[in-house]
DNA sequence: TCCTGATCATTC
DNA sequence: GAATGATCAGGA
């Protein structure tokens, strides 16, 4: 048995995706991986993204595509989240790299990250460090697409933080701007760079940067599930 | 204690 | 470098 090999193929409805995933609610890190023959690192400092690969084997993502949801077929996207023991949020989430050159014209209606948030499985994952990674579990899947108000709040700091990179103003974005949606560094490390508009409409090179929701975002999003 | 800025692995 | 998958970790 491989780690890349498909446990399965893609689901073929949402409701097959949301029934595979509520299979997977209380089950182990140790036995998904030991069932699908996959060796568990110590710790995720060296493996970050080793949970979500495990949950895309598992649900039958179309890993390694790109520019594409998870599930094409669904038009469904794929979140893993790691909650403490009362279920919030233990991470921002990443959601896509921000477009730092040839914006003009761009808006929230075509935006990738509309795109990407239109429609998600959210998959929260025990994450406190206290619990060795093999022990973690996985909880409740979540079906969900933005209501009105909370589309209404990421197109708002969308347009503030896409403002700021066509202005030129990059440099100025902290992690401290936008309500619910954040710009913050996405890349290998501080020394990577990417072309983006300086101050003066001319080219500079800065960090690559990506989008973000605040925990203050998915901490109601995760909550509620549990009330209804 | 928590959040922001930095970082890790892998593929192409 | 860009894109996928994210979490780490020290300073505020």
């Amino acid at each position: 048995m491989t780690g890349d090999m498909t446990l399965f193929p893609p689901p073929k409805s949402e409701q097959a995706l949301l029934e595979r995933a509520q299979a997977l609610a209380g089950c182990s890190m140790e036995e998904l991986a030991t069932r699908a023959g996959i060796a568990i690192p110590r710790d995720l400092r060296r493996d970050k993204g080793w949970v979500g690969m495990l949950l895309e084997l598992w649900l039958g993502a179309c890993a390694g595509s790109k520019a594409e949801p998870d599930f094409a077929d669904l038009g469904v996207e794929l979140k893993t989240i790691p909650i403490d023991g009362q279920g919030r949020p233990l991470e921002t989430t990443f959601v896509c790299v921000a477009p730092l050159t040839g914006n003009t014209g761009v808006v929230w209606q075509t935006s990738h990250v509309r795109h990407k948030l239109s429609r998600v499985l959210w998959m929260p994952v025990e994450g406190d460090r206290a619990i060795p990674l093999a022990q973690r579990r996985i909880g409740s899947p979540i079906l969900w697409s933005p209501t009105p108000e909370e589309e209404q709040l990421l197109q708002r700091d969308w347009e503030e933080l896409m403002d700021f990179i066509v202005l030129g103003q990059i440099e100025r974005i902290t992690a401290r701007h936008g309500e619910v949606l954040q710009l913050r560094p996405k890349a290998a490390n501080s020394k990577a760079l990417t072309k983006a508009i300086g101050e003066h409409g001319q080219p500079i090179m800065t960090l690559p940067r990506g989008f973000y929701l605040k925990k203050t975002f998915t901490a109601p999003l995760l909550a509620r599930h549990f009330l209804l």
